[in-house]
DNA sequence: TGTACATCAGTGAACGCGCGTTCACTGATGTAC
DNA sequence: TGTACATCAGTGAACGCGCGTTCACTGATGTAC
């Protein structure tokens, strides 16, 4: 690649960076200006122009990029469970090791899900809708190996996905030692979805 | 009360009204400018200040507003319950009913719970909190009444109203005739929890 | 009841501010020969 | 390899805009006597 197509990516990298940097409990993604977030990358606001359109075409970029992670830790769980078992368990921590990570990227995906932008809603809806499939194929094979049929894999997974990104929310503000408690909490709700969706099959 | 105290009130009641009336799918309380409001309201916008000091002062009175509703709502589906049982049906259909009737303001407690003022989270929060108190409690005499033990209703509870909250939200910007297919969703959504928590009572 | 004064909700002009966007530009990098 | 030209990421000045807020005001309503 040329030196300046690598100055180039470098730059738009940068301002994915600065916005990025930006968000916090208080600060969501609409409340960024461009002029911020080019100020917050050190170049000129008119520079924003050879990277975005506007800061909807910057954040949809991110919100990729919070697909991305996502599926990646997914692939993640999903390794650890075939090695150590114990599902709810091992995808609540994966799940928590992620959010610590790449806490702001998942801020945007949390926040953006019932933000007010109609593009970012949709975008991020679709990154969820993509998780919640993929989570009830596992939940029905999980149900088939051990041969405890499960009502509605599907809805199940919705529940499931609902109450892991609410507490994971309430968990990137909550301080550190809170969190263990949040963990917690949210593997037992998980253990009431999945033993209700298992006793309804049962009947 | 004297005739300037009465129209004092309808200038007020006109901005919170305003308010309300700008919020929707695409645009949340923290898009809105106290200009906007005092023309939505017919006033000049120096006057906004005989009434509240700034917009978040006036945000607040709205959630106070949605907390009353949000009570009332909840005594409402408990006169209903008693004369009709059906404890999980009547509630959410009272809950779907209430959401039509106050669109905007539950609008305004769905989003800012997890929007991105501080103050207004919290406030959102202490009404929601204040909710699940409640519903546990009424878990607890419903399981008593039923001689089914229920492990952990505060936790059932809180699973319960984030997944009614969840999916009022996707219903508030839903098509009136997915409203019918979101509600038996989240019917037995609840029912899943508290079958779960029901089960695992008695082992 | 009438009068004189106080209160105060609502006003319009004015302010400084940060915003998004346009434009013509610069100068380093890339390309053709 | 050297030269002449093209490309294009980054720039700085300038624009008009809506914003929140201040201020001194007006005039209807309220109050004291």
């Amino acid at each position: 690649m040329s030196v300046r197509a690598e100055q180039k990516l470098k730059t738009r990298r940068a301002l994915m960076d600065a916005s990025l940097r930006q968000l916090s409990a208080d600060r969501g993604f609409g409340s960024l200006s461009l002029r911020e977030i080019a100020r917050e990358a050190g170049i000129a606001p008119t520079s924003f122009y050879r990277h975005f359109t506007d800061l909807d075409e910057l954040g949809l970029a991110l919100v990729d990029e919070a697909g991305v992670a996502l599926r990646q830790l997914m692939r993640q769980a999903r390794k650890r469970i075939e090695r150590e078992g114990g599902a709810i368990n091992t995808s609540v921590e994966t799940f928590m090791e992620y959010l610590t990570d790449n806490a702001n990227l998942f801020r945007l995906l949390l926040r953006e899900r019932t933000g007010v932008s109609r593009i970012f809603r949709t975008a991020v809806q679709a990154e969820i809708d993509h998780f919640v499939t993929e989570l009830a194929e596992d939940l029905e094979k999980l149900a088939t190996g051990k041969q405890r049929p499960l009502s509605d894999p599907h809805l199940v997974a919705e529940s499931m996905v609902v109450l892991v990104f609410h507490l994971g929310a309430e968990a990137l503000d909550a301080p550190a030692k809170q969190r263990a408690n949040l963990k917690e909490k949210l593997k037992i709700q998980l253990r009431m979805v999945l033993v209700g969706a298992q006793t309804m099959a049962e009947t």
